[in-house]
DNA sequence: CTATTTGAACTGACCGGTCAGTTTTGATAG
DNA sequence: CTATCAAAACTGACCGGTCAGTTCAAATAG
């Protein structure tokens, strides 16, 4: 809406996006932990550090901080699983993007729970942005499926995207249940649950 | 807290239930889909045809209602689980018992999404309530799983227990992906995926 | 008679959004 | 180097409205 910054290219060549920075990482956490509901605007003002006017000058309105915060993060999630993956084998490989997610997930547990509590929210605030941000992230391990699929025997009654689509799924709550119920599972053995979905398409 | 309602065996003022069971639906319905902190007694009270009053003469609170709302959801799927059994082969029985659990998540996926947006929040308000439930649906696949393991040859890095916390997880998400995303998929295809879990799991 | 439901009124806290005013920034002129 | 200025960034008191929870007298039903 806003938009208040534009530099049009002249005026004002570096942004340090100080505040949104700050922003966004006080909001993961609160919104993450209590729903974007039942966290208020001036809360997440308070612990960023800043007044409430200042979200809406940064933001043009609550839900639209949170569209923001959820592009922001699946942005970071997308960069690690791109980053991540110097494997020669395409099933190595997967794994390697899988383990990447495992430990995104372990550092913004709030942003994963967030992800989760909208993403199939129907009709929802975010939904359309969700469905656009999750298109991205299945079409980056759905990449990796289709080498595997290449590179071995797979499964032809199951299409590569509806195994990239649980993968994604699996690794959220495989990552969010040990985080929450199993706090002494190792990073490894979830690992090696996830995994198992790729092993039972493997013929 | 004031439990009007003891219809269980002993003979009693016979009380229909019929309000609470007519809150219940209505409350599924707005919650799932708006989550709890959207949505207004009012508007639950409306929906079912109702009055406030009645909501607090029934349950003493929207916090409690809500919490019996998710233990009443997970009664239902867990006895559709119990009942749905009847294989000779102990992977077919757990197919069995997934197809039944797609089939309930088809059936009321605003309870579904109720469920996935609170299991793993914390803290959240009825997060003891959900561990506890969480825990009787994870035992109750766990079983199935580990007949599955007796007869066959399984990778025995992993527990039957985490292999049952992960099949929970993943047919939420595939169940709910396939509502949300994928009207097209067949119930079929769904469960074909699901049960990618258990192959993988298999040597 | 007792259990249950109704419907309406009331309160007190809370919250999203607004806006007039203040401070900071950085470019430019002297 | 310094004074000046306008835009950008930020502030926080304030407003209008909402909602959970409470209460209760009256109606209904088993």
């Amino acid at each position: 809406m806003s938009e208040p910054a534009r530099p049009a290219q002249t005026r004002r060549p570096v942004r340090t996006n100080a505040t949104r920075q700050k922003l966004f990482e006080a909001s993961m956490l609160l919104i993450g932990e209590r729903g974007p509901a039942n966290v208020t605007v001036d809360e997440i003002a308070a612990a960023a550090g800043v007044s409430k006017g200042t979200v809406y000058y940064n933001f043009g309105s609550k839900s639209e901080m949170i569209a923001a915060l959820l592009e922001h993060g699946v942005e970071m999630l997308e960069s690690r699983l791109a980053s991540a993956s110097p494997a020669a084998k395409a099933v190595d490989d997967l794994q390697e993007m899988l383990g990447a997610m495992l430990d995104f997930f372990a550092e913004y547990p709030s942003f994963a729970q967030l992800l989760v509590s909208e993403m199939w929210r129907t009709p929802g605030e975010w939904h359309e942005t969700l469905t656009l941000l999750r298109e991205r992230l299945v079409s980056v391990i759905g990449a990796a499926v289709e080498r595997v699929a290449q590179e071995n025997q797979v499964d032809t009654q199951i299409t590569p995207a509806s195994v990239a689509g649980a993968i994604l799924g699996a690794t959220f709550v495989i990552g969010l249940d040990r985080l929450v119920f199993h706090p002494d599972r190792s990073r490894e053995q979830a690992l090696a649950v996830v995994m198992t979905v790729i092993r039972g398409y493997l013929r």
